[in-house]
DNA sequence: TGTACATCAGTGAACGCGCGTTCACTGATGTAC
DNA sequence: TGTACATCAGTGAACGCGCGTTCACTGATGTAC
């Protein structure tokens, strides 16, 4: 029995506001986002927000939280299209290529959860723990998994440096579940993601018509190759 | 014959107000830079900044500037190293080892020059563009030697892709000299000392003691593995 | 059906703050004769 | 050595702007009887 709802001037104000900010972020960065300047977008006034956000903080915190969720449901329908357990590279692939996708589609959204801490912003991260998760816990799986089907290399063959799989358990909880061998390789196949994005998103890549494009796809397949054990044939 | 300068209060005005610049930015990154918050530390009126630089944008680039200028020496300085033909490994490792040394060092520098670029920051990049180059093109040099020693693997042996060194010479305009091979390789191992670098920069490495160290000397170790021909010993 | 009441989204004014930049100026210093 | 002058780093006041947040309020809506 939820409380009717009295008629408003804006249908979804909540997320009309949402909307204006990430127009605002487009164009001069979170650092600038301004109350009033949504308001003034809007057509309403500036203490009218405080209705639906208790402060800039709460605002940017919800933008947060909606970005990790959209970049979630984006590497979860990428993994989707290979269910199939004898498909686990080609998920691996599908959630690289989705990781530059969704970036290159909401730059702003890549920059905000990913990118500098926004100055000034100070929140306690509770909250959104779950959803950045929900994202990243994607990549993790996936190695996982073919840890799991003995087709991940490991650091030890690659460069005979044992620490990696020797590193204390705190990483669990860090992690969650994964162990640490899962987790280094996670997080050296998410920093090379991630470096090439970032660099393209700066516009720091050479500015040449599909180059960025063509370096990516080099990056995943040479990141398949170095830490995939390709299927035998026999 | 230099115009004998007047004595003034503080020796030094130029650096000194950078300086100033450097540590605001510390506090509250470059977008919040403000002329007035450095007049008020240096216990000067903010008018007088403008006998330096012609405005706000003036100082960021004369920042930027000195970053990349910083970043260059460092590069040179780990290259030099091993300026023997025969060490060309080791150089291309030491300069991996002094680019993390140096966005350690410098955190605000690497953000300032690598990282998103400052809201409202307008500038004509002419100026930079030199000191630019000096610190990139050390990895370039670096590749280009082991390309002429024949102890680079080319993408062609790594993915069957051509279309890197068959990309149009316009590259070369981009990077000065190299050809689009070497720049290829260069610009895919910049991305993944960048993407590691930019990952423990803004925290988002697991935080505990050692590991980012540890991730990132692994990283150089697969770079090396991957793209460069060890020497045989026949 | 009619009336009194409660709710609460939205308002306008105000507080106190910070900013970049301009302007006409001051006043110590160095220079020329 | 003394005097008139030019230089120019630095000043204080002001312009015009923007910001987050608070406050007491209004006024339409929905509810209870």
């Amino acid at each position: 029995m939820a409380r009717p709802v009295k008629s408003r001037q804006i249908p979804n104000i909540q997320e009309a506001i949402k909307d204006a900010a990430w127009k605002q972020i487009a164009e001069s960065g979170a650092v600038s986002l301004s109350l009033r300047g949504i308001a003034r977008v809007l057509k309403i006034s500036a203490p009218a927000i405080y209705n639906y956000f208790i402060d800039r903080d709460a605002l940017i915190s919800a933008l947060m939280y909606d970005a990790y969720v959209s970049f979630g449901e984006f590497q979860r329908a990428a993994m989707a299209q290979y269910s199939d357990s004898g498909q686990l590279l080609e998920r691996l692939f599908a959630i690289g290529v989705a990781y530059r996708e969704w970036a290159l589609k909401y730059p702003n959204r890549y920059r905000l959860i990913f990118g500098s801490l926004v100055p000034g912003y100070r929140t306690s991260e509770d909250g959104l723990l779950p959803v950045m998760k929900l994202g990243i816990s994607a990549l993790m799986e996936c190695v996982g998994e073919l840890h799991a089907a003995g087709m991940l290399r490991s650091p030890d063959t690659l460069t005979g440096m044992p620490e990696l799989t020797g590193f204390p358990g705190c990483l669990d909880a860090f992690t969650g579940s994964a162990d640490a061998l899962v987790t280094g390789i996670s997080m050296l196949i998410w920093s090379r993601v991630h470096g090439m994005v970032s660099l393209e998103l700066e516009g720091k890549l050479p500015p040449y018509e599909g180059y960025p494009a063509l370096l990516y796809q080099l990056e995943l397949e040479m990141i398949m190759r170095q830490f995939v054990i390709l299927q035998p044939d026999k």
